[in-house]
RNA sequence: UGGGCGGUCGCCAAGCUGGUAAGGCACCGGACUUUGGCUCCGGCAUUCGAAGGUUCGAAUCCUUCCCGCCCAGCCA
């Protein structure tokens, strides 16, 4: 097996995985002329990282195999149905930058098939009507230890079979009344075997069928067929329908045969630290507003990592990284962050913005004068070029770079000491201002060394730290959104109380943060790293009169670590 | 104590036909640096859930045991 780059991704993380390597071969061996994947979303709710895991893997193993991957709409329960996450996933699934071409299906496109099919299973009596109640059903089931008993409707004739179907289908009977079920093995001690029920009469308007149906396929019934119809290779699955595989299988082995026959592979979904994945937590947390909405920004769900300023390139080179398996993994957040860091690396422009500002006064800098410096927009890519800001004598620096008492290995502003203004002077503080009152610092004063212009030869004189700032003068008002983990334990909390984990510093906003006059253009969705603080992108809710921006994810920060080590 | 599936470094994950433990993240050193960013160099499992056994040799084969996850929707 060739280690070739595919399409311009950066190769990442382990080689071929379990379903990779199985596709490969099932290829190499002829066993089957193309691989065809799908990914089945049921349009019920947003996708989030966890579904990006199969989606790359779908359309990613499908792609490197020279196959292709469907996307299908699994629309088998209109009651939880609704049309507007079928457009909220076509747009997160073409986000991540995957295609399906006009391989845009629907179970609900085959119901008439699946209904025939249906009626074939009753015909060869593999399928009967079964009137018990969806209580009497479940006692009838049998438990884990016990095996089930065989409903008293079981042993229907095929043309009662087939009549009442026939009747269910034509509305004949209220909800519940009745249900086709499959006759395989009440006392399998697979408990999916025990007739599971294929269809049910449901009155509830469908997204896309409208009132047309009043009984609905079960998603054992329906998901290995449509797989069949559409000519699916590899259906590729989560770990919790391992159990269902032989059903999977003894649907597809009544109604073949199939070319190619399709076979149901599982891996383990993916599970990250700090946050919950699960469809009804991350409901409830919409619900109970402890987020502003589906595409919060701390949402793990796609919409809330493109608000968040997540690049898709980043989320799929995470995908590769985290591997599949059938290990119940629990992914460390650290390593979504490193693949997003490494992306805006390569990619965002850089910026100067302080967040928590501080008045610094060049005491030695001409009142009224205005300095061009010139500035690299991004180090990793000379391309990029280079733009001018605007240095005066009253400036904006972060409270963090001046210490009017330092602790050890403090590289940046202190009394008496110097320090580089990035792109402009080397200034030394001569002191500060502060509040006789309160005795809180109001401004740091400085004289700058005009000899240390950037870019003149004693500009490379050595200093121990270099910080950033803006212009007072100049400066961009903007709101800054500074978002940490939504959970403050590794596993939040099972059951209904992960909401008492809820990290209640996941949101900062900070109302007036001073940017550099270049951002002033910048549209919602562009991405910057502000120079020394991290990554950061233009919020949707940002306007011309006020910019908003959210934190992406801030840099490494070494000294903090060492602060850190240092308080011990 | 029914069935299914897992258990290799803090977190992932290669290792599948036995030959003497890849890689990534994290972490710890150091170099470089007009971002304490990036980059670079170095460190990081005598051990593969446990115990036996087979073998010259086992994470890889056999046996037993332990731990974890999933399944009793007319949800997917």
């Amino acid at each position: 097996m060739s280690r070739e780059e595919g399409s311009g991704e950066r190769p990442a993380g382990p080689g071929p995985d379990f379903v990779r390597a199985r596709a490969a071969s099932d290829l190499a061996s002829g066993k089957v002329r193309a691989v065809r994947t799908r990914f089945p979303p049921e349009p019920n709710g947003h996708l989030h990282v966890g579904h990006a895991k199969s989606i790359c893997l779908n359309f990613g193993l499908a792609a490197e195999l020279g196959g292709a991957c469907n996307l299908r709409f699994d629309d088998t329960n209109p009651s939880k149905e609704e049309v507007e996450y079928v457009e909220s996933i076509r747009r997160d699934v073409r986000w991540l930058g995957f295609d399906w071409g006009d391989r845009e299906f629907y179970a609900s496109d085959r119901f008439e098939r699946l209904y025939e099919d249906a009626v074939r299973l009753v015909r060869k009596g593999a399928a009967y009507v079964d009137s018990l109640s969806a209580d009497e059903i479940r006692a009838y089931r049998g438990t884990l230890t016990e095996p089930g008993r065989e409903s008293p409707h079981r042993g229907r004739g095929v043309e009662e079979n087939l009549d009442l179907f026939a009747r269910m289908r034509a509305g004949e009977f209220p909800d519940g009344a009745h249900v086709l079920r499959a006759r395989i093995d009440m006392a399998s001690p697979n408990i999916n075997l025990r007739d599971p029920t294929l269809y049910r009469i449901l009155r509830s308007h469908h997204h896309r069928t409208g009132d047309a149906w009043c009984i609905y396929p079960m998603y054992d019934y329906a998901h290995p067929l449509c797989d069949a119809y559409e000519g699916i290779t590899h259906s590729i699955c989560t770990l919790e329908f391992e159990d269902h595989r032989p059903l999977y299988d003894w649907v597809i082995g009544q109604l073949g045969p199939w070319e190619p026959r399709p076979e149901q592979i599982e891996f383990a979904r993916l599970n990250l630290t700090y946050t919950v994945m699960s469809k009804r937590k991350l409901l409830q947390l919409v619900r109970d507003g402890h987020v502003s909405g589906w595409d919060d920004p701390r949402m793990p769900t796609i919409g809330g990592l493109r608000r968040r300023g997540c690049p898709p390139a980043a989320i799929r080179d995470f995908c590769s990284r985290i591997g599949v398996s059938k290990k119940d993994a629990l992914i460390d957040a650290s390593l979504l962050e490193f693949s997003v860091r490494e992306e805006l690396n390569r990619t965002a422009p850089r910026a100067m913005a302080v967040i928590r500002p501080l008045k610094l006064v060049v005491e030695s800098f001409p009142e009224g004068a205005v300095e061009e410096m010139e500035a690299v927009n991004n180090p990793e890519d000379p391309s990029a070029g280079t733009r001018r800001v605007p240095f005066t004598r009253e400036l904006w620096i972060e409270q963090d770079d001046f210490r009017e008492d330092p602790p050890k290995k403090f590289f940046r502003l202190t009394p008496g000491a110097e320090v580089r203004l990035r792109y402009a002077y080397i200034v030394k503080c001569t002191g500060v201002t502060k509040d006789p009152a309160t005795g809180e610092i109001l401004e740091v004063r400085c004289t700058h060394d005009p000899e240390t212009r950037s870019g003149s030869p004693q500009a490379a004189r050595k200093v121990k730290g270099t910080i950033h700032w803006v212009s007072a003068a100049h400066a961009v008002g903007a709101e800054v959104r500074l978002y940490d983990r939504l959970f403050r334990s590794e596993r939040p909390e099972e059951s209904g109380s992960f909401l008492d984990d809820l990290n209640p510093l996941s949101l900062e906003v900070v109302p007036d943060a001073k940017l550099e006059p270049s951002l002033a253009g910048a549209k919602p969705g562009d991405s910057f790293q502000f120079e020394r603080l991290g990554y950061f992108c233009v919020d949707p809710d940002s306007t011309d009169a006020r910019p908003v921006f959210d934190r992406t994810v801030g840099l490494r920060d070494t000294w903090a670590k060492v602060e850190q080590a240092q308080k011990g």
